[in-house]
DNA sequence: TTAAATAGGGATAAACTTATCACCCGGTGA
DNA sequence: TCACCGGGTGATAAGTTTATCCCTATTTAA
């Protein structure tokens, strides 16, 4: 029994790694297209955003829709498993608002 | 307004760096001085639970009692944005748990 | 007096993640 | 024809995190 197996794990190693979770978020508020992720993430490399939306889609969080027109069009939208990433992510949120003061005070001068 | 002040990702930050999760789990279970947590998470370097402990203390998660007896005895215990955390990690236990296989399955032969 | 347990730290190496850069292709509009 | 947009990739550099190793100090038990 790895560690990695941990269920607690794979859903953090999910949300924490690169720009997963603004990805997922940033999905869930309809903008699904890849360049309009890229446009929307703007700080995020491209090459990365690309390689985490594979990613996601590969482990059943995203799924892709490739229109066959042209120009052609790619939109990724959530699964059932990716929708309910959604409450989780806001409870994060919740606790990093109502937390963050202590912390960046206390990594300020670290 | 920096990437790195985001709400989301400061919870985030915290959840999935090192042994954090599983020592704030332990802690919350009872187990609450440096020598046991290090037994009970044995596959992690004493140095690094050492460090992380000290981490999650600066920042406000974990509270350091040291008793002035002596062999020196020392615990940890969580605050109240420490236990506010516990509701969080069980939900991203139950997703993980629900969803493992799809991911396990997937990034077996990655 | 020697060993073990407790709590902790400094310095460096190893590992992993993320970013960067330069490309590919097909199609469209000027 | 040329530049640009949309979607995407491979290889490597850069950066961060974790792990490793070896110390400190104090007290108790053998």
């Amino acid at each position: 029994m790895d560690y990695a197996d941990c269920p607690v794990r794979i859903a953090i190693d999910i949300l924490s790694s690169s720009w997963n979770a603004w990805l997922i978020l940033e999905i869930h508020k309809g903008i699904v297209r890849p360049c309009d992720l890229q446009r929307s993430i703007s700080i995020a490399p491209k090459r990365v955003l690309t390689k985490q939306l594979g990613e996601l889609e590969k482990i059943g969080i995203l799924e892709k829709k490739i229109y066959p027109v042209l120009p052609l069009k790619v939109e990724y939208y959530l699964t059932d498993q990716g929708k309910e990433l959604i409450p989780i992510i806001e409870k994060l949120r919740e606790w990093g608002d109502k937390h963050k003061n202590v912390f960046l005070e206390n990594t300020a001068f670290k």
